[in-house]
DNA sequence: GCTTGATCTAAAGTTAACTTTAGAAATTAC
DNA sequence: GTAATTTCTAAAGTTAACTTTAGATCAAGC
């Protein structure tokens, strides 16, 4: 393993857990910009662990890679981040985390109150409420709120 | 619009919001099971909303088609399912969204906690403690962190 | 110095949940 | 009884977040 030039990609990975296929692509959609050795090959320093951390994080709260990336780019570029830059950034997520945990609530509170008197029906539920139904466009997987459900 | 013989998928589709290629596709996963007429149209019946409708809410929730079939299984075959059959199936969605909550609830207060204190790091940072990790799916190798890396 | 092993790039495959397209057949409207 | 509309099937396209594959090059161990 390089030291003393940074981080080969697979001694990344070891360390954050990532497939090395994965940092490749976080690096296709911009979450990473490492720099190249002579060979070509990529050199991860100290802050890009962080960084990896940080969109491992927001991803098991729920953001899409894009969104992280939104966020993240509010981070410094010449120097590495301080405890209050990640502060500053982590802020917008907790809003928006509030935010879903209040919908879910709320929605839980719904399903309760609709299927117990049993309407179900698309004429008066309050689950079917327009106002409530966000963005609901476009193709491909829909992401919604909370984490990842599994069987 | 043929109502005696059922709806047809377009007046499903006029009915519950979906769109007709959607209503299809739920019926490719096992959402549903209409009866054909003599040219080989789709003919629903009034159960079928209801099933409809209740796909919607549970994907709103942020279920999966696959999960919602699986619960859906539980639904009576012959007879049009009672209010009581919607309760029952419904209650298992309902445990899911609490653990839901509090797991979201719980990362947030982490992610207060973690960035707070600007840990961040993979030893120590109660965001990645490994039992927290629920549901990693996909497949490829991966390593549970553990590893001491960087203070 | 040679043989592994790691990395490189680019492209294609995967899963979920649909949509879009294409050509044909059934239904409805007038 | 046409013309217009709807529906049919099957296949391919879309998005997100990756993984897999293939062929080539770079780096490391002995």
């Amino acid at each position: 393993m390089a030291s003393k030039g940074g981080l080969a990609i697979g001694d990344l990975a070891a360390r954050t857990g990532l497939a090395v296929s994965a940092i490749r692509h976080y690096e296709t959609v911009g979450l990473i910009a490492p720099l190249r050795n002579a060979g070509g090959h990529r050199r991860y320093g100290r802050a890009d662990i962080r960084r990896l951390s940080f969109v491992m994080i927001a991803q098991r709260l729920g953001f899409p890679l894009a969104r992280i990336a939104e966020v993240m780019a509010g981070l410094p570029e010449g120097r590495p981040p301080t405890r209050e830059d990640w502060a500053g950034i982590s802020g917008a997520f907790r809003r928006d985390i509030d935010a879903r945990i209040a919908a879910l609530a709320s929605l839980r509170d719904k399903l309760d109150g609709c299927i117990g008197c049993g309407c179900l029906s698309l004429d008066r539920c309050a689950l079917y409420n327009p106002a409530d139904r966000a963005g609901q466009r476009g193709s491909g997987p829909r992401y919604l709120m909370g984490d990842a459900v599994d069987g």
